[in-house]
DNA sequence: CTCCCACCTGGCACCGGTTCCACAACGGCG
DNA sequence: CGCCGTTGTGGAACCGGTGCCAGGTGGGAG
């Protein structure tokens, strides 16, 4: 394991000239250079990070905090940013936060502040006052996404919107008949998603003069999920709805699983929409609510590496409402 | 940002002391231990770990090589290792490694090598001996999962086994007109496992004798990729076959969608088994050989704790082969 | 011709911990 | 009573880079 010092040796230069060689910053001749990048490359010489950050307090590596990987939205979210940093030259360290309140603390407490870490980036989790004092008072950027925080710069696409459109969709259709599967009210993620997609549904209803009432059933939200409410649901052909719709793809999809074991047509007597895009609703032929949780991702990449390129800049600390596009697919038609 | 000397000044010790008294080793008497604490939870101090690092050339990070996420298996082993990792301590940095061999070059040359990391997880990457070498020269412990890999500890389940045990299955019930659809075998993933699958599916047929000529179709491997070649294969009654045996049950989730598409009652006109054990594969009662990924990533942290915690011990590069089970669900009988 | 500035290089202090070593106090044992 | 081992503490040398500053060149402007 070689270090600057025997590059420079080799290289019959002093430390400090080795050093702006391999950086690149400050002034050196092209030939000593060359003879640097040599030797290095001869010794297999390669950067300390530990010994640089704790000179230049920078690591180059951002910390993404997530409360799931194995569901498709935040995977999908994972692998946006993971592509993002890697091309700007960062590490990505990896914070999975179970509902676990005491991990949770740990890693904030413990993990996070340790001078690990460059900036933040955190996936649908509502981070309390405390906790984003906390960071920003370490001066490290932190954006979110999935809903707003207060303070810092946050992206998401608008839940109660998006619910709203999806439901104008089923009743545009003529559907009045029309249930809810979404996430449960108390059990739900950190932005209240739920209940947001949830207030965007009785606000179409509403708007149209449907009765409210009655219409939400709550799921996992998962294909499993889905499905099993969605058996439930619809076993009974009297009490059964028109139109469903679902607080998620996965849950569309459980759904839409559900109705062909029971001989249930889809879309002529039912019809079902979802919120996501995932691939399996393609698929199936799921009217869907796309958003892209790729490009937020690295949208979320972007905005941390711009405010640590040039800290000058002042944070944009307000939230991005990333677009929904209806995908009408061959899960929605005219009721009968 | 308070510093150690912050601390040792505000308890009225040195800065060795206070050192030792955070750290817990070396001698501290209790009454200073505390004084110390105290002194450090008033300032909020936290070590810095590039600084400690630096001179200990210990990161208590550990880098992950994986090539997807959100793909069922490699979800569900990043979160048994993550897991395991933060409650011994350890920090995770994740790189997810596509086809992109430039990238795959440039993460083995520029990332992991940096002194970021104590230790590799490669999850489904055949490590080439120059890939192992390099890691190894640089004295940093190394675990495999998904195949074999020479001169380090690696696990995974047994491929050819497990396939010749699904095909097995297949075969007592009767059958004979049995498909394999499996993974592409020239763009296979890593390990070869594609064709390692197919090798234990051959192998079952000819102990069988069975012909295993044209007894093959490759799909993506995922729901749609098996909903594809599903609805293709399954389209015309004559050329069907009695039973398919899936290369994972992501592609046996989607073959039994375009069944239930098609009609064809799943198991009495054509039974399915698949590999994996996905949740939605016990919800759609598919038969499957289940293998517990999570525990295959917990178990990868265990022999890479054991070996960074006390380096004397020679790390056992062996294999170990981890066991599949099998589940009879609902997709699988008797050949009429 | 002088001055200034851009370019190039080396010396050295520093980042913030850890750990080795020296030293001191104290109790137990022969 | 002297010696030794255990315990407790402080001083100082690191770890391996970065970057400031000083010093030295050479060329163009005044």
């Amino acid at each position: 394991m070689s270090i600057l010092a025997d590059v420079a040796r080799l290289a019959g230069v002093s430390k400090s000239t080795a050093s702006r060689a391999l950086s690149g910053r400050g002034y050196v001749s092209d030939e000593t250079r060359m003879r640097v990048e040599e030797a290095a490359s001869e010794l297999g010489y390669v950067v300390s990070s530990a010994a640089a950050s704790l000179v230049t307090g920078r690591t180059r590596n951002v910390a993404v905090v997530i409360p799931y990987i194995n569901r498709w939205y935040f995977a999908e979210v994972l692998e946006g940013i993971e592509a993002s940093l890697i091309r700007g030259g960062y590490d990505l360290t990896l914070y999975r936060l179970s509902t676990d309140l005491d991990l949770r603390r740990r890693v904030f407490d413990y993990f996070l502040v340790r001078k690990r870490v460059d900036a933040v980036i955190s996936v649908a989790i509502d981070l309390s006052p405390h906790e984003v004092q906390m960071l920003q008072a370490l001066g490290k950027p932190l954006v979110g996404i999935g809903g707003r925080i207060e303070g810092i710069p946050t992206l998401s696409i608008d839940d109660v919107e998006t619910a709203r459109v999806a439901t104008e969709h089923l009743l545009s259709l003529g559907h009045t008949r029309i249930l809810h599967i979404g996430g449960d009210q108390h059990e739900q993620m950190d932005f209240r998603v739920h209940s947001q997609r949830y207030t965007g549904f009785t606000r179409a209803l509403r708007a149209a003069g449907v009765e409210a009432e009655g219409a939400f059933r709550s799921a996992e939200f998962s294909i499993e999920g889905g499905y099993q409410v969605g058996l439930s649901v619809l076993g009974d052909p009297r009490t059964r709805p028109t139109a469903i719709f679902a607080g998620c793809d996965e849950i569309g999809i459980g759904i839409t699983i559900a109705a062909r074991q029971l001989g249930i047509s889809v879309p002529h007597e039912l019809s079902i929409i979802g919120i996501d895009g995932h691939p399996i609703a393609e698929m199936l032929g799921l009217t869907t609510l796309a958003q892209r949780p790729g490009n937020q991702g690295a949208r979320a990449v972007e905005l941390l590496l711009s405010q640590l390129e040039h800290a000058d800049a002042t944070p944009p600390n307000e939230h991005e409402v990333l677009p929904t596009e209806l995908a009408v697919r061959t899960s929605t038609a005219a009721q009968r």
